[in-house]
DNA sequence: CGGGGCAATTTGATCGATCAAATTTGCTGT
DNA sequence: ACAGCAAATTTGATCGATCAAATTGCCCCG
């Protein structure tokens, strides 16, 4: 392992000076092209690479963007915060940013921890996940004027428009809204759900997207659309009870669709008719089962996260400068989410094409449409009483 | 956001030089006990942190540890890789030390990646994961020179003792000889096995341990052994076919025990007598079927992980000093393991104690025992015919 | 021919820490 | 009282990059 190239190194072998390969790795535009094109030849042939640490050191910006690693949500869905991790992880290579990971024993905690990578520079910003209303890590991070975004949205009523609270999520009424419309489609009329309690701000919001979808479709007996829903917290022994009691209240039941494809997992259990049935999440649970499932997307939920964590750092750096902030993240070329999508899944049909939601053009925050992954049930050995 | 403290502002604070306060961070011995207590409590009054960055550009060390973050593997069991980096990242806090992700497309972009963070002295080790025999990756590191850990055995005959290859990995063979003595111990005597097939490194281990346990129980005759396994892909479907392909072909079947609870997922859905099943990995599915399985004991591997690094730089460093090389890792008083442990899992009873095996003296590798956890199959709505 | 205007390049200082060597302090023994 | 010596502390240099300001080179016009 013989000793790495410095800039000095490159500015001698080609007879330049530091500065001026400096700029032909930070600023190419103000290098003469002949210079430039000398400069990057003995770049590549001494294989130089700046020195991440020193350039850290002047710049005062890590490149390096924070998240914690949540504790194992237990059920079958806490695939899908790994599932952004690896998107997330893969669109900041593409824009040159690295990914660090820490833990934290409770919200409190994580706030100790974001200190802790804030004054050691070893972040410049972070990425949240599984916020909640009045939650204190978004509290701390806008007090102390750190950068962050976060995956989900602020339930609250007055944070959601918070401006210094950029938040990326996922529609999911609208995700929801389009599973039930397909059941419809497909020749259903009752389509039961089961959700999880109210309360929860997404579980709330993918209620309103089946709800939405049967109004529409003409059911507006506010007593059948009451017997339709059922409550369970999100574990497949919950998911199973609550298929029991729907398939009683509700006698010509045709279809369910979940808030998850745990409930979804558990509705399987109990469902000797072989009603058709969509989770979400779109787990390997759900591929396994056949079962039909809304995917998040979650490669254009990293790209939101990423670019909305760019433009802001590129405002606060251009605050004075007359050039136009417009401009963004310059290495987007890449995009259009294809990095993270499962590719290749055998029951193809999809409905919503994924684009970003009307939100699209507010540079605060990004509402990503999901897809309904529509599939065959196919569970061997799983026959008809 | 004010402007950090630096080590001369505390220097200055203290009345002191800056080498006095660095001194009191990193080899508090060598200050006077007076003078030591004088710097840590102004330390402690202006919140210094030292620039984690300004530290690794001189001393050359990163402190981080990368890890490639796996594509999806679409199994259940996909959720080990992740709870081992959850329990990574957890000990590597403790131990002062990050932990850096990246993706990459396959071995040979992997390389790539290497070459991209040791360049920019971005990390000083790598965790491996899903190594195999003649993988690139580890030739490439050994080659240049870099330090590296994985988690698994290099299967070639050999690779596993070679010294340049630090590696640690869980004893599957002795979790389903565990799983295996446990059926028998309640009575079974047919005990099947459902396994991956013969060729794989990780797969032909566990299957021995399951032999070994019926040898030892009696069980000689070379041809029923033979009809007492299935093989099959690892996914719930195969799982699945293998079941019924094993209840066929054995009469007086009492017990199966699988690699991986994907397929003993599989299992479970052509179950009707309700026979005991036993999975591997402990994910969430198994808890959720209430079906035993063998607790791989990350928060270990992790352990073991960190310690084999953290042993081999020492060791690099102190070529030439005559201190102990011993000692190992200062910060190590919390071990034990607590800390990846999933707490609170209902049905308790556990056999084998998850102590390190007898390997556990050799500086190179080490061999986690795991532990199986025993559960209750209650199944709502699974009846038999 | 001199110099204004502008682009391209170079120079010196700096980021915040640690290393290596020099210096001061404190203690011991005779 | 002081040499001798170790412990404690300080000083100057350095890691590898970027920033800000100074310098050089070039073209064109009066």
């Amino acid at each position: 392992m013989k000793r790495m190239a410095t800039i000095s190194d490159v500015a001698d072998a080609a007879g330049v000076s530091r500065q001026t390969v400096s700029n032909v790795l930070n600023t190419p535009t103000i290098v003469r092209p002949d210079t430039r094109q000398r400069v990057e030849e003995v770049i590549a042939r001494l294989a130089y690479r700046p020195h991440a640490s020193a350039r850290r050191l002047r710049t005062r910006k890590s490149s390096t963007i924070g998240i914690r690693l949540d504790p194992m949500t237990d059920g079958i869905s806490g695939s899908v915060l790994d599932r952004f991790l690896h998107a997330l992880t893969e669109q900041a290579a593409e824009r040159g940013l690295r990914i660090l990971i820490f833990t934290a024993a409770g919200p409190e905690d994580e706030i100790v921890q974001f200190k802790r990578l804030i004054d050691g520079a070893d972040v410049d910003a972070f990425v949240l996940t599984s916020t909640f209303h009045g939650d204190p890590r978004t509290e701390w991070l806008i007090e102390n004027g750190h950068s962050f975004v976060t995956f989900g949205r602020p339930w609250g009523i007055d944070d959601m428009s918070d401006e210094n609270h950029l938040w990326v999520d996922v529609d999911g009424s609208a995700g929801l809204r389009a599973a039930t419309e397909h059941a419809l489609a497909a020749g259903a009329r009752r389509v039961g759900y089961i959700g999880w309690p109210v309360g929860s701000g997404t579980g709330d919001d993918r209620r309103r997207g089946w709800q939405s979808a049967l109004v529409a479709s003409g059911v507006t007996d506010v007593a059948l659309l009451e017997s339709l829903q059922v409550a369970a917290n999100d574990t497949v022994v919950e998911g199973g009870a609550a298929m029991l009691r729907l398939r009683e209240q509700v006698p010509g039941l045709d279809a369910v669709v979940c808030a998850s494809d745990s409930l979804a997992l558990g509705a399987m259990m109990n469902n000797p008719h072989a009603l058709p049935v969509t989770g979400y999440d779109n787990t390997p649970v759900a591929a396994a089962l056949g079962l039909s499932s809304v995917e998040q997307c979650l490669g254009d939920v990293a790209a939101g996260v990423l670019e909305l964590l760019m433009a802001e750092s590129a405002a606060g750096a251009a605050a004075g400068s007359g050039a136009g902030a417009g401009s963004g993240g310059a290495a987007g070329e890449s995009s259009g989410g294809a990095a993270g999508e499962r590719s290749g899944d055998a029951a193809g049909e999809v409905a919503g094409d994924g684009v970003m939601g009307p939100q699209a053009d507010d540079p605060r925050h990004r509402l990503v449409i999901p897809r309904l992954v529509v599939r065959e049930m196919v569970v061997p050995g799983w026959s008809p009483e």
